[in-house]
DNA sequence: TTGTAGGCGTTATCAG
DNA sequence: CTGATAACGCCTACAA
């Protein structure tokens, strides 16, 4: 049996179809009588109203769109975690895409978001040329970046202080007498990157230290491109006696190579990463990182879009800077003494 | 501006909307003459098909809706990831829903994914009554159920040998001269809890062990109930020598809970999970695990899911059971001599 | 307070 | 091959 339409409720309780919208919404009153009669009507037929049909009258769907990297990766994870709980609570569901950073799969999960007129946007560690992003808002769509945000894009940001946060933990490996220390980054052209490699580089400067160029490797994202980022590093000449990594899965691989080299951590390096994962505190040795507050971030981002969504005059909100948690443990000690 | 529709397509390239539908999925033939002017009106008018109207005018959403307990939880973002790509693969989205194992919110989604008409839905560790589950399926959703199955309740599942894989896990234990074991399972109620619990009774059952009632603990799911279930077992006169997990957070809470309590493993305690973690290679120790195929059990969930909506009329599909891969690490040794 | 009816953007049926 | 046109299920002026 088909399921039970409207045009059912309204004839089983002998009314019109608006005022069976009319008790559904709540919106306009209805004499009591009538609603009690499609209540029952409701119940009887068990009726469920049609969501798609309600979104093509409406012109709203009722969804926002999530575009991660990877949905598997606990950070997103989180994130998603975040802009769900806030989506739902504001009468939202989420449809999510992992793009791998992948631009041609990236391309296809925004022109399903846009096909599908899902209302908001939020974004996370995306490729996208901006010419893409830029039509879409051209659309009058709600966009929201995570996590980073790319150039001359409009749109507001829910971002962490990724320079600053770099900077202090790098400050602390120099404060541990660290005097050569290298980056495991990622590509050049992830803003997160630059800012944190700038971090970096602004606490070595500050110190007076100077940062061999080999020293700083752009590392293909996941974990086998930190553990071979990691095995070049270590495998110089004279190695460096700190590691500082651009994210989990980064800092993951850095640890394995450091296991598959014999290499003691801190004895030998210390280790540091932006990321926290659950984890951390219990590998050998305890993980030493920088917390990213990932399910505010998906908060906030929902945020964001819902009052833009209810608040379609507004002018453009500012960016979100989330504070992060440097998370002290045991990876990171004094250098070992030079022969 | 508002969107172009595909009847401003029609009018600028002078057809039928119809033609124009015509063009676009290429499913009646079109002369090139036409096709021709269509391809460029789309072109000008920057025309997106709105998928909301294609939905209601189908009666198909190409929605595939995703209930897990939490999309933050790295097993079930790994289903997601495994369901997404299969999904996105056969032309399909996927929409997530967080419950929390809470049945009220569970029955929230599933009711949001009734009635935004998703053509199939996955379910992972639901707790719903079998009543609500019945009545989706009764309308004629597809369905399949992702790690466990309720009773009574038709749809086929993507499993993993539960049962199977806990025996001969604690087999291993048993071999190692263990004598004394417990297990942190979860509530009664889960199917999978119920599974791995006999297998781990089994194990012992068939070496002629005997499990002390207070040795095996009904945690409540998450970090925190491991814990607790962890330091009751812990502080007994005389603690068993071996632990088996339920599960990933029950297995990390019960790794804390060692720590806390400066219990070594496996020195005094030799701990076993269920569910790998990428971090788990590298924990002090590292954890020996049972590892579920999680992506896998997504894309085999996705296909299942898709050939129902491919071919209706088939039967329903027998079960999938998927092998789990036993991983062992250092966690588990030889049972401390007793005084 | 209630009903009528047009419209949301597509698809599909049915003539030509 | 092409074009009208009636659904799809709901919402919302507008009228009563």
């Amino acid at each position: 049996m088909r399921q039970a339409s409207i045009r059912d409720v309204a004839k089983l309780a002998g009314v019109s179809t608006a005022t069976v919208a009319r008790v559904l919404r709540g919106t306009t009153p209805v004499s009591d009588a009538l609603r009690e009669r499609v209540e029952d009507a409701v119940a009887k037929l068990g009726y469920v109203p049609n969501a798609v049909a309600r979104s093509l009258s409406r012109g709203r769907t009722q969804l926002l769109g999530l575009l991660v990297a990877d949905i598997s990766n606990p950070f997103f994870g989180e994130v998603a975690r975040g802009l769900e709980d806030a989506a739902v609570a504001g009468g939202y569901q989420v449809l999510v895409g992992s793009s791998d950073l992948n631009p041609e799969r990236e391309r296809a999960v925004l022109a399903a978001f846009e096909s599908r007129t899902v209302d908001g946007v939020a974004l996370t560690s995306s490729t996208a040329d901006s010419s893409t992003l830029r039509k879409l808002t051209a659309s009058g769509m709600p966009m929201v970046f995570i996590d980073r945000r790319p150039a001359d894009v409009a749109g507001p940001a829910v971002l962490c202080d990724n320079e600053a946060a770099a900077r202090r933990a790098v400050q602390y490996l120099i404060g541990l007498g660290h005097t050569d220390l290298a980056m495991i980054s990622g590509p050049r052209t992830m803003a997160t990157a630059a800012q944190r490699l700038a971090g970096f580089r602004a606490a070595c400067a500050e110190a007076g230290l100077s940062i061999r160029p080999e020293c700083v490797r752009e590392g293909y994202l996941g974990i086998e491109g930190g553990s071979k980022a990691m095995r070049r590093v270590l495998e110089l000449d004279t190695p460096p006696t700190a590691v500082f990594s651009f994210n989990n899965l980064l800092g993951v691989g850095a640890l394995s190579a450091t296991r598959e080299m014999g290499v003691e951590v801190p004895g030998e390096v210390s280790l540091l990463t932006f990321d926290d994962m659950t984890l951390f505190p219990f590998v050998d040795p305890p993980v030493t990182a920088i917390a990213q507050p990932a399910y505010q971030m998906g908060t906030e981002a929902a945020r964001l879009l819902l009052d833009a969504l209810a608040n379609p005059a507004a002018e453009q909100p500012k960016d979100i800077v989330l504070p992060s948690d440097f998370r002290i443990r045991s990876s990171c000690a004094a250098p070992p003494p030079r022969p």
